[in-house]
DNA sequence: GTGGTCTAGACCACC
DNA sequence: GTGGTCTAGACCACA
């Protein structure tokens, strides 16, 4: 995996857990790896992944059962998309549309572009 | 002036001056505020402008007279939107329709998200 | 290390690290000192250090691993060399040149000095 | 008149100067511009012309008549090529040859750029 | 441990 | 006056 440049790790990882959860890959008490095995197959520091461990447990994503590992968390769909929702209403989209004026792009380039990804 | 916890002062400030720029507060040629002048204004050490000029000029947004000051460069407004709408088509914009999915949010409702903030 | 007076410590130290590069002392992948060790040995402040990384950085002779280290690029020799070849030819050459023409210095002294210097 | 990035204006003055009067267009004795005419002509500020004129004479190249003007010094010619053919042969040439190995650039190369140039 | 950022204060060359 | 550099020391996020 390739990671972005500015952006820590550990935060870059638990999105992409999330990404999996909200895509139905993973599911609701399904178990995730060990910290260990996905720092291997991340080719990532164990500490990293805890520490993506620890702010998915913090948001009631994941749970831990001790001595048997990480699992998904019944609910976590609901707080995923409840913490996303709110930062891109509240951050992301304002933002965007600054710099879309900044930048003279209209709402119709970004239509054509969308048709184009979403094809 | 209010910095955002998350994001270096000095590249906030570079921001803010690109703003000025793009807006037409600052033209080419202008001349900006020697580093001790903004750095006053702001309420920020001289060093840390400096930084941002630094940063601005490697990328030929302003450029230097020696012992008179930094100006605006005749292309800054080109530069950056050249930067700006690079990053903006090559990164921003992918997680933003990722996210649109994820979330399921449609067109429609950033459209009409987009009207009420235009007003 | 002695510095010369005349020109930033930053960039004398960012000159030997490509020095060292050059001549196969430090390959593509190595891992240079951190900020603080080379700082220490070389009697500079880390911030010194760091602002020479910086420089290399920007330029693609090294890189960064978050939270563990620089690293020489893979294609740091080729950046060297196209930066350093660069400038002599169109900078040094000519002000040689203008030099040997006004101080009436041929050729051929300068070939005698060079066989001298190269026993 | 343009000026290089990294070295002193009052310094670039100098040399050209120097060129002029090893070319033989100033004369010993000749009456160079006073420091307001020549800051004028070179969009430079006096203080900086008077800099370069100091620089001069504390070398000998030229001297000041009060309430005159300044003139090229009998043995002008002589001071600027001592100089130079000393700075010449102990700086620049083990440092121009330092970069022809680093670079493997070879005599040969050099002399045909140079039979070029000198076309 | 690593680098990134920031402050405070200093000295310098240059205009 | 201007910017450029350097030091000393601090705090932070990240691995």
């Amino acid at each position: 995996m390739e990671f972005n440049e500015h952006k820590a790790i550990y935060l870059q990882i638990a999105e992409s857990l999330c990404e999996r959860i909200l895509s139905g890959k993973l599911n609701a008490e399904d178990r995730i790896p060990s910290v260990r095995e996905l720092g291997a197959t991340m080719g990532v520091n164990p500490n990293t992944i805890a520490r993506t461990y620890d702010h998915l447990q913090q948001r009631e994503i994941i749970y831990n059962k001790r001595g048997i590992g990480y699992f998904v968390a019944p609910g976590a769909r609901q707080e995923i998309i409840k913490a996303l929702k709110d930062r891109f209403l509240k951050e992301e989209l304002p933002v965007f549309f600054k710099r879309m004026d900044m930048l003279s792009i209209s709402m119709n380039e970004i239509e054509n572009y969308y048709k184009q990804e979403s094809k």
